[in-house]
DNA sequence: AACTATATTGTTACGATGTAACAATATAGT
DNA sequence: ACTATATTGTTACATCGTAACAATATAGTT
């Protein structure tokens, strides 16, 4: 059986640009950065060497579509909620996994969709963790 | 009325640190991190680096004592967690207060006797940051 | 007291992250 | 074509986690 590779962290600027994205599948910086400083007061700059250093570590990749770059997720939804999950529960809160599942479901930062996810989450990421060998 | 001054962050690590000088008061960088290592994995050179960055950021000061520096702690408990649960519930949880203290009443990291502190802060601290002009 | 082993202290560094300015270039409007 | 605007590329800087290594002080042994 295939170790699982610890999963490189995703921080909380990293998954919010993802959340971004996720619901689009395919943003230009722009269209991120519109979305972005709603919560995070950045410059334009800023969302743009977020997303081009999170290209160069592959949590994104980019292609140019008429004139612009667009930047799509290299990494589901899912595993990007348990990555950013494990990260609080092992080195922060040093918490059970589902109890920060069950803090984040009621964090304001996550609408009810994600929620939902969330919830599905906590069982089906286990049962992923116990066969993906990606 | 003067308007309270964002609190510095407090980052885990500094958290840590300062979680075991609150207990004594006044420790060496050895002392320190012979309790550090059980939770974080730390060279030697790595406590002191931390010890001394927090030195000159105001969390602790040094004094020598029969040869050895001990450090103290120059921010109290209390306002030490406020800042660290503040950090989570605003920037990172986007969770109200109150919520965080709730989650972190559950945190294997703490011990019971800060869990009662914390349960205290919930309140208190409040208060404090209504009267308090430091 | 002198010497040596050990511990403490000081200095320096490096990658990642959050932050952003600024320069180069492409695109679009007139 | 030319210019205004937007997109891309490059570079930088502070902080943090991490640590090696050098300088110095302390303590233990002849």
């Amino acid at each position: 059986m295939v170790e699982n590779l610890p999963l490189p962290d995703l921080t909380k600027a990293e998954f919010d640009i993802l959340r971004i994205i996720w619901k689009s599948g395919k943003l230009s910086v722009r269209e991120v950065h519109d979305q972005i400083i709603a919560t995070h007061n950045w410059a334009y700059s800023t969302t743009k060497t977020m997303m081009d250093r999170m290209a160069g570590k592959q949590l994104l990749t980019r292609g140019k579509y008429h004139g612009v770059f667009l930047y799509r997720p290299l990494i589901s939804r899912p595993k990007g909620f348990a990555r950013f999950i494990q990260f609080f529960a092992d080195r922060v809160l040093e918490l059970d996994y589902g109890e920060v599942v069950a803090l984040f479901s009621r964090s304001k930062a996550l609408d009810p969709e994600e929620i939902q996810e969330l919830e599905r989450l906590l069982v089906d990421d286990m049962e992923d963790d116990r066969h993906d060998t990606s």
